[in-house]
DNA sequence: ATTGAAAGCGTTATAATATAACATAACATT
DNA sequence: AATGTTATGTTATATTATAACGCTTTCAAT
């Protein structure tokens, strides 16, 4: 990850090509995001700025600006946690494609990656077998990361 | 699914060799989500006992009932809908494993699955490549079920 | 039968999460 | 400046989940 200023600066870019703004308020809570390093809840979120700009949000407004940043795709929300985590292609001009996310189960630090193609379409194919149709590839997997499996022993 | 008497008795058979009891509440919120044939989260769950059995249960007893029952592996919790279900094996004697669950995002029907061993070794190899370990093979995807797809046209 | 431990359940309060509805402010365009 | 649109503020409330404490039932051991 590049440092903060960078990756606003490249985030509000993104959304004026797309012909929204990246207000004060939605950059703050990016940012939170980005240096939180894992999934935050709203509410986690509302306490992290407080604590690291001073910007107190009420939750209709940060549950307004997640959607938003949602919309932009630069951030993803985990159905498995009720939580936000900033995007991980937040810096590369890249036409973002459906994910994969791996949760760590200890210290919710998230992975972003791309299943390979075969094992997909096997997994649809399962999916499949019983006339079911997958709606969405974006998968989210209870994973424990290498510095908790380290730090068991 | 066999009839209800058939289901409930099977589970008390298999509570009482766990050493524990089905009692008539927790009867009750099994069998909820067995006629309901679909996930229910606790609060839609205490209204359809209502209807259904004018059983008047607090959010703490469901809460309660609920943990036992998936502790019982009775019924699981799906963690993509923060809902439950039936589990599908309830009346097979079989030692239960650990299942995937395709969610129907349109009405909620839940299909339980087997994924082949070998397309769940190729996402976990593709796990461990990021570092990363799979902690639960408890997959929860997003789906449309047959029905819906039908229905959609 | 009595009793004591454990399990089950009731009750109240409250924490935590999320959204509805409506008012105001900021901004861009004409 | 007038207007429409987007963003934000504000209040209230809906929804989901758990903590804490105490009473009751069950059941095995005496």
């Amino acid at each position: 990850m590049q440092n903060l200023k960078q990756v606003i600066a490249h985030a509000e870019k993104h959304c004026i090509n797309n012909g929204s703004r990246l207000t004060l308020k939605r950059q703050r809570v990016l940012s939170g995001l980005v240096l939180s390093k894992r999934a935050l809840s709203a509410y986690e979120l509302i306490d992290f700025c407080k604590k690291e700009f001073g910007e107190t949000l009420q939750p209709m407004s940060i549950y307004r600006i997640l959607e938003f940043l949602k919309d932009q795709e630069l951030v993803h929300k985990l159905d498995l946690l009720n939580k936000y985590v900033a995007c991980e292609h937040i810096n590369c001009n890249y036409k973002h494609l459906v994910s994969q996310f791996l949760i760590c189960v200890k210290c919710q630090k998230v992975k972003e990656i791309h299943i390979d193609k075969s094992v997909m379409t096997g997994l649809q194919r399962n999916v499949e077998k019983v006339g079911f149709c997958l709606d969405s590839p974006q998968l989210e997997m209870n994973c424990i990361c290498d510095a908790c499996i380290s730090s068991q022993a």
